[in-house]
DNA sequence: TAACTGTTATATATGTAATATAACAGTTAG
DNA sequence: CTAACTGTTATATTACATATATAACAGTTA
């Protein structure tokens, strides 16, 4: 899996990398059970700190996304994906929010708002089921 | 317009004061030419300092969402939103994929998805024409 | 004149991001 | 067993963003 890392970005760089794993296993690229490179040498591969990979594993991990196996190290988890919660939803809303709000602001109707969704989750989901 | 400032939240004050302004201006609760209140006396209402709401000011004066006028101090701007561009369409991008790829990942059908899109929609822009 | 406006400058305190270096316990390959 | 790896933790430092405080400037308004 292919990550690009813009040092320019006002995002941080963990944050960056974690947007990137979750878009990977969004898009399949990424499969449940597959193991991700150890901090040290994503750190090395990536040109960034071994602490800055640690902080994106430890939040992708507390949320669910991967696990440490003791065996296999770091693998993306083999048991699925975490749930549709309250907390997630409510978090979602706060994500979306300003960025509809934003959108309503210039004029954008809600046909091309959720045209624009429709193309992203098409782009997105696309190779799903042929690369298991 | 009432704004509530969370000051246990991540997202910095002068964010939070952007996002509840566009969603002003989006739900119609602020119209085109009404004016806001001065940095100093906007600041003393929210017990804030004045260069948070200044800052929060010229970032939005220069997206063209505000401007200053000589006379009526700081005003919704009365010659309209900003538009559609390719920059802001390109950023709108950037905002929404992380969005969606943790939906998708968590199992969020399309339909769910636009659903909640929609309803987000609906209820942001309710009040839109009738407060002309 | 006095009180307001946006704007700018300077300084300070705090927190986050990112780095560097080091060490620990556990696992694995030679 | 040793050596090299794994995730994890600790400490320290640099740089930057956030938020504050205080002050001043030019222009406007009452």
């Amino acid at each position: 899996m292919i990550i690009r890392l813009d040092m320019q970005s006002e995002l941080p760089i963990y944050t960056q990398l974690m947007n990137q794993i979750i878009e990977g296993i969004a898009s399949g690229s990424l499969q449940p059970g597959e193991s991700l490179p150890s901090v040290r040498s994503m750190a090395s591969d990536l040109g960034v700190n071994l602490h800055t990979v640690n902080k994106t594993y430890t939040l992708l991990k507390q949320e669910g996304f991967i696990l440490v196996h003791r065996q296999k190290g770091v693998v993306i988890n083999p048991e699925g994906m975490p749930e549709i919660t309250a907390e997630y939803e409510h978090k979602l809303h706060g994500q979306l929010k300003p960025v509809v709000a934003e959108a309503i602001c210039r004029g954008m109707s809600q046909d091309q708002l959720l045209t624009i969704i429709k193309d992203m989750y098409k782009q997105i989901a696309h190779g799903r089921k042929e690369n298991i």
